[in-house]
DNA sequence: GTCTATACTCCGATAGAC
DNA sequence: GTCTATCGGAGTATAGAC
């Protein structure tokens, strides 16, 4: 692995500084100042056009790198036969990854109407597709899975320990038995 | 119902303005406009004593209506007998109430270390307290249903859409029937 | 390509007339 | 209690030496 160039050490910085603080919140000097540049100098500005430039390829340049991470991760994963098994390999993975993306998470909620881009970038990137009727009842018992891993994520990160102090394997645990013991999921109509 | 005073208004557009940009990014400038101030005179300054004095009062302002909001909410509710209807009714309140706290999950989010006990204010007012053992069977149903209510919303906001065009109907539908099939959720190690 | 120095803008906040 | 006028500070960005 080749050592981070300057820009590459900017962009690492910037994602930090924008996801925690959010594009008006920023502060370029402490950017420059985290990269190893003189804090408010502007040198920065030998590097990017603008604040503005910055985010945009921050976000691209983190978006490229989270997806790569998570391709990365799958490729390592063993193969299991077990439908079982597989479905808890992708829970703890999609809670796992969760982590990762938590400042493009951020950036979408916060800064989504200036970088428009992000949103289809961010869900192209982690969602599964869903293949034929989005009413057949393995993919809404997967929506509840997500939804509530996603959800237990969110929560924890707001309260700042694991929500209502349940465990994530004891979450994983749970969504496993309710998922797998596969009550009738089809339409009260179309019975 | 009493008309607002110009104090009131000035908390009303403000929580607004918190809650789309942010402490950073929010002008007073703006505010006043909004509460019918004439923008950048600092009016606003006979009424609170700072930015971020305003940003307190705002959020515990915005605390105290939800709050509101929520108990005259679950005052209308009929009282229901079915324990299946009650789970039904309770998991759409919490569907339609967090649109109401939306800005104050998002402060919470990006002004979390700003205002810290927003954090146990909302969780408070939101949070059905756990009642004995967090491992009870019953209790972490009910964990998974909150999460994923709240993934859910989470996903459809920043999808702008049905969370993988999933509707509320269908998602509480399918929750109905994942906890009330009830699996064993006693964690293995007890059985 | 990094620094010094600084221009320029925007914003939060204050003083004081009415 | 709202306006006019303005201060002071902070922040982005630039010009130019090295």
């Amino acid at each position: 692995m080749e050592p981070p160039t300057r820009r590459e050490r900017i962009l690492d910085v910037a994602v930090e500084e924008f996801g925690e603080k959010g594009f008006a919140g920023a502060r370029i000097r402490e950017i420059e100042r985290r990269a190893g540049l003189r804090a408010g100098t502007g040198s920065l500005y030998r590097h990017f056009e603008s604040k503005e430039a910055l985010l945009q390829e921050a976000v691209a340049y983190e978006v490229a790198r989270c997806r790569a991470d998570l391709e990365a991760a799958r490729a390592t994963l063993p193969v299991l036969d077990d439908p079982e098994a597989r479905r808890r390999q992708r829970f703890e993975l999609i809670l796992h990854e969760l982590g990762r993306w938590q400042r493009l998470f951020r950036l979408m909620l916060t800064e989504g109407e200036r970088v428009p881009e992000l949103a289809f970038a961010v869900w192209d990137a982690v969602q599964r597709p869903v293949e034929g009727d989005p009413e057949r009842a393995e993919n809404i018992a997967d929506a509840v899975a997500m939804t509530s891993l996603g959800g237990y994520y969110f929560f924890s990160l707001m309260q700042g320990r694991p929500f209502n102090d349940v465990s994530e394997a004891r979450l994983i645990e749970a969504l496993l038995a309710m998922t797998s013991t596969a009550p009738d999921l089809t339409p009260a109509e179309r019975r």
